[in-house]
DNA sequence: GTGCATCATTGAATCGATTCACTTAGCCGG
DNA sequence: CCGGCTAAGTGAATCGATTCAATGATGCAC
């Protein structure tokens, strides 16, 4: 099956290839007549248009990549989706990739993009990966970080303050009474993370007499959440926490499973618990969970406005820094 | 910034463009010395592979297309990783498309699949697609039908057994003593949805005095499944199901959020509540979920392996279908 | 009828990596 | 010392869509 190209489609129209491109990309400069004809013919033969020839001579792909931690939170398909419908708008596909939250996985999506000449880059970045990034950028290709505020102004972000919303859930939680707080989280590679225990420990500060203390997690799965939960479940009660704030609703939710199961530790009456991203399942937990909220479609779509703009400008292009604040939804997990 | 091509890495390291594809390609071809030689000019111009021209060149991409019904739920999310480990194997990268339960976005992305020259495509696919779908692989790319039952075996597929989902759960259902069923689900040309209503249908047709009413939803959504469940919940407590049976997982939590939210509807007491998929988030709801569980990311890995095997193959190659049984995950929402 | 502008169309050159028929050098056995 | 062999490297041709300077055709004004 010899492929089909627009050499043939020509051929088949009596045309030459370069009208026949012309009826792909600017209809309106070929005559009714020979639009029709070409059309006809491209229609007989089936002919579909190369998408890697078209790159090739382009010098840029129409598509961008979307690097995230873990696409099996809501969260980052939310953002995802934001992004996606942004782009469409654009003409653009976005390139969804998943970094597990590894180093390496992320750097491999991030060659595998540059490879393809993505139009650009949107990434919740890992750890100090700024080297990478910067050539990257440095390279040609507009790179804006996501859900991640940076102190290098270089780069353009769109974020959400992280370190306002761990406050505001220590806050909540020590407004309601309690003072031995623990913190449920971990990779603190994870710049999400630190920063919202770096809230969380400003509130505490705050409030004598209250403590913070800090479970570790592999990563931020409802399964780890669940080992987390069990982990203080195990303790004698009156070493246990009273309140327990969790890196993300994943977490929470793992270490909800872990308490509510055998039905020793009550939400919130022995122990309150809130988590964060208010993922559409938090509210149709067990406790249905308190959390902090972020706008995560609006993140994506800002996103790639951005960097709509970056690409645009150019050399001569300013770093925009978007930061959005997030908001305190309380729920039965942390009230009674 | 003139880009970087293998003849500016060739005149850099003084050798033809020949052999620094040969460094890139097949490094055994070359001699230790030139190879080094070859690499250090690579990295000191900061060379990056462009992809397009490969493709062009190679006349395939690289890439897998996978086209699911809705990013948004966790089964098809982890489908997706399934068969991105499985592809990673092989070299191949998944490009993730989301047809969001529509035939013109499916058939957009279809298009689009096609201009990239994928090696093949993973779908989901929507009421009667054959038409595109028959083009498409005539044209040349291997495809394969995911987490669909198809009557028409010319093509691949791997599913699960839905009739025989449905029957489980309708039959667990009545097995418990209800007899006044319902099944919440939409879009009739969703296959899984009719498959899954017709094992309720024939479960209901083996026990004289069941019946089963249908609840029509606009899409499988948990904000569907709320409002189908404050529906129910609106009716006269007499006229309503003393069972639902949802569609998915997300519809089931949906519904459940409306029964629980006013506290008029227990579950299971008053009316017993079963989904569909055993997403991870089932078992940490209000009331832990009941649901039929189907291998995903199982389902992913081998479709992956059954188009490359067509890929593979050819010509001559004789599609093979995979069907895996579902089984039933018993929880509270269905027992006390 | 000539000059000029407009519109439609042409086709060779281009993007960059890969391929493959071909050259060159080096080595070994007889 | 020669024929035959392998290993290393060469560079023009190729993939297919797009672009753009050049050509042809048509109409209009004077």
């Amino acid at each position: 099956m010899a492929s089909i190209s627009v050499r043939e489609v020509a051929a088949e129209a009596g045309v030459s290839v370069g009208t026949v491109s012309n009826v792909l990309n600017s209809p309106a400069k070929v005559s009714a007549g020979t639009l029709s004809r070409v059309q006809a013919a491209i229609e007989l033969l089936g002919f579909v248009r190369n998408d890697a020839a078209r790159q090739l001579r382009a010098g840029r792909s129409r598509s961008i990549g979307l690097v995230v931690l873990d696409v099996g939170n809501p969260f980052f398909t939310d953002l995802a989706r934001g992004a996606e419908d942004r782009a469409a708008q654009a003409g653009l596909t976005v390139l969804l990739g998943n970094s597990d939250e590894t180093v390496a996985r992320q750097s491999a999506y991030l060659d595998l993009f540059e490879e393809q000449r993505v139009h650009g880059v949107l990434i919740t970045p890992l750890g100090e990966t700024g080297e990478q990034l910067t050539r990257l950028r440095l390279r040609g290709t507009p790179t804006v970080l996501v859900d991640r505020q940076i102190e290098d102004r270089s780069f353009s972000s769109v974020a959400v303050d992280d370190v306002f919303g761990g406050h505001l859930a220590a806050g909540h939680l020590i407004g309601l009474g309690r003072t031995r707080l623990a913190f449920v989280g971990g990779q603190h590679t994870i710049r999400q993370v630190t920063d919202r225990l770096e809230g969380a420990r400003r509130a505490v500060a705050e409030h004598p007499g209250v403590t913070l203390e800090v479970v570790e997690t592999a990563s931020l799965s409802v399964l780890e959440g669940r080992s987390a939960g069990e982990a203080i479940r195990a303790r004698p009660a009156h070493e246990r926490p009273d309140a327990v704030f969790a890196a993300n609703d994943l977490l929470a939710l793992g270490v909800l499973q872990a308490f509510s199961m055998l039905g020793e530790v009550r939400v919130p009456q022995d122990i309150a618990l809130i988590g964060y991203d208010d993922i559409a399942f938090a509210s149709a937990a067990v406790v249905p969970l308190s959390s902090i909220r972020q706008p995560s479609a609006l993140i994506g779509s800002t996103a790639v406005e951005l960097l709509l703009r970056e690409a645009e400008a150019g050399a001569d292009f300013v770093p925009e820094q978007v930061v959005f604040q997030p908001e305190l939804v309380v729920r039965a997990s942390t009230v009674s």
